[in-house]
RNA sequence: GGGCCAUUAGCUCAAUUGGCAGAGCAGGUGACUCUUAAUCACAAGGUUGAAGGUUCAAGUCCUUCAUGGCCCA
């Protein structure tokens, strides 16, 4: 015996005798392919139609009642669950013996015909049936699921099996994610995949993971966002491009942060933010009305409704709404300081007026932002890569949406000026050498491009699991996302 | 990084003031040929997350650590 088998627990041995005893039987455990002709829920769905016939449906064993000489399972396939009634008369010598000894969570092949119990329940009148995989790990209970969070994420494979609406919310997630695709394909927009491994980390303020490649003894970093190489593809005249893919970003973890996530990028060629706004509150509304079959959605017990116009208020006005303090009014950094001070508000002593007013924004407004609403006009200071307001060149042509307190989408008028990109990028490099680790770095061939010409151009980009948070009702990011980040455990 | 909370059988949970670690499900054996959280009988299942400490006595109190959750930065 090997050690390893000396450490199974009990439940195990139990269940890798049964093993044993199937193989000396002649029968293999672990089968093959299973041409099956029906699933559980086509059963329930048309039990008219398919009474009396023989069908041949495969799933994982969930439940099991015996009596004696005969009884019941219920077999659980991605479609529902079907129950199985096994009756010692009705099968080949032998075979009620193996139905007996079979465990919950060993996925069968069966064949047999479709009736209604007397109690009135749809079933399955089982002839033969074959093991597809014997299960040797006992299923948490059947009645109270899996509930241990850590375990659920851990073992996303066990929670999937045992928690049915976990297995809803990644459905759902891949019919949105489909929909964004079906959206943006029927409208002209090219999906393109470009690095996620950049000598350059851009796009976006945060700090990168690094790692290395060996034959070019390089350290490259995992992307914290596709932007600079999709507008270079505008600037190669590919027009209307998006990206949907992972992030990387080396920050903390929390309910709304996982170190990778999904982002929707596009970019749109002669449009601008105004072109955004429109296009994320159609976008985010139709695949809301196609998934869940209405633009409204419950969230935490609050009814969020989706259904457009959402309001459009400028980060000044939206200040000046929950504050008091009308920003337009304050022009110089210390004037700044002092009303941020005024409403109980540290600031960073350096900051200038622009970055005072998104932290006042951050600080009084973000939470107060329930239904869809958009806040544009964004500081220059903290839009690196957005295109300058013709009125105020202090702020740009931005803007975020904000839905139950969440950042859900940001965009802006693309900034196409190479010589203005190149000072916002000095700034930025001026903070990065002040001990900013999350500022950007220069990116000469970013530059470059931009120098042949890039078309004025409207981008956008969503945030994909938070999108799909509130589509589907779950609090946490890691609801939402199947294997999320977790610490290494030995 | 800080605060609070949690960790007991494979799973879901109990355990009074510090006083013999228990149940249900799952699993085992037996009975039962239409049950559905099947039922009945019997037997089994534990390094109470880890390491220290206090105590006659620790699941319970103290310290450190690990993992997770929530909140904050």
């Amino acid at each position: 015996m090997s050690e390893q088998e000396l450490t199974t627990s009990e439940l195990k041995q139990v269940r890798l005798d049964k093993l044993s005893e199937l193989r000396e039987s002649g029968i293999d455990p672990f089968g093959s392919r299973f041409e099956r002709d029906c699933q559980a829920g086509i059963i329930h769905a048309d039990f008219d139609n398919l009474e009396g016939t023989t069908v041949k449906i495969a799933g994982r064993i969930m439940s099991k009642r015996r009596h004696g000489k005969a009884g019941f399972a219920n077999l659980q396939d991605l479609s529902g669950d079907i129950q199985l009634y096994f009756r010692k008369d009705d099968l080949a010598e032998g075979q009620y013996e193996l139905f007996k000894k079979l465990d919950l969570g060993d996925i069968l092949g069966v064949e047999g015909t479709v009736f209604r119990t007397q109690k009135g329940e749809i079933s399955v009148h089982v002839h033969d049936f074959a093991f597809l995989s014997k299960s040797l790990n006992p299923l948490p209970e059947k009645w109270h699921g899996l509930k241990d969070v850590e375990l659920r994420y851990r073992q996303r494979y066990v929670d999937l099996i045992v928690n049915p609406s976990v297995r809803q919310v990644f459905i759902k997630r891949s019919q949105i994610i489909k929909e964004l695709r079906n959206y943006l394909d029927e409208r002209g927009f090219l999906e393109v995949e470009t690095p996620m491994m950049q000598p350059i980390p851009g796009g976006a303020t945060a700090r990168p993971f690094i790692t290395h490649h060996n034959a070019l003894d390089m350290k490259l970093y995992l992307r914290v966002a596709p932007e600079l190489y999709l507008k270079r593809l505008l600037v190669g005249g590919l027009e209307k491009v998006y990206e949907i893919n992972r992030n990387f970003r080396n920050e903390g973890i929390s309910t709304k942060h996982n170190p990778e996530f999904t982002m929707l990028e596009l970019y749109h060629a002669f449009a601008d933010f105004q072109v955004m706004m429109d296009l994320t509150e159609d976008l985010i509304s139709s695949v809301a009305l196609k998934v869940n079959g209405s633009m409204q959605a419950e969230f935490e017990g609050r009814l969020l409704d989706f259904a457009p116009p959402w309001p459009r208020v400028t980060m000044l006005d939206a200040i000046a709404e929950h504050t008091g303090v009308d920003f337009r009014t304050i022009k110089s950094d210390q004037a700044a300081r002092k009303a941020a001070e005024g409403l109980g508000l540290e600031v960073n002593p350096e900051g200038s007026r622009g970055d005072i007013i998104n932290d006042v924004f951050e600080e009084f407004v973000e939470d107060k932002l329930i239904q869809p609403t958009f806040i544009y006009g964004h500081p220059v200071e903290v839009s690196p890569l957005a295109k300058r307001n013709s009125d105020d060149p202090q702020f740009t042509d931005r803007f975020e949406l904000f839905i139950m307190q969440r950042e859900i989408a940001n965009a802006f008028s693309e900034l196409n000026d190479p010589l203005d990109q190149r000072q916002r990028f000095l700034k930025q490099v001026e903070r990065r050498e002040g001990g900013d680790p999350e500022a950007h770095m220069m990116d000469e061939d970013y530059l470059n491009a931009l120098e042949y010409g890039m078309p004025p151009a409207g981008g956008l980009g969503i945030g994909i699991d938070r999108l799909v948070m509130l589509m589907t009702n779950s609090p946490s990011i890691r609801d939402v996302i199947l294997f999320p980040t977790l610490r290494k455990r030995d």
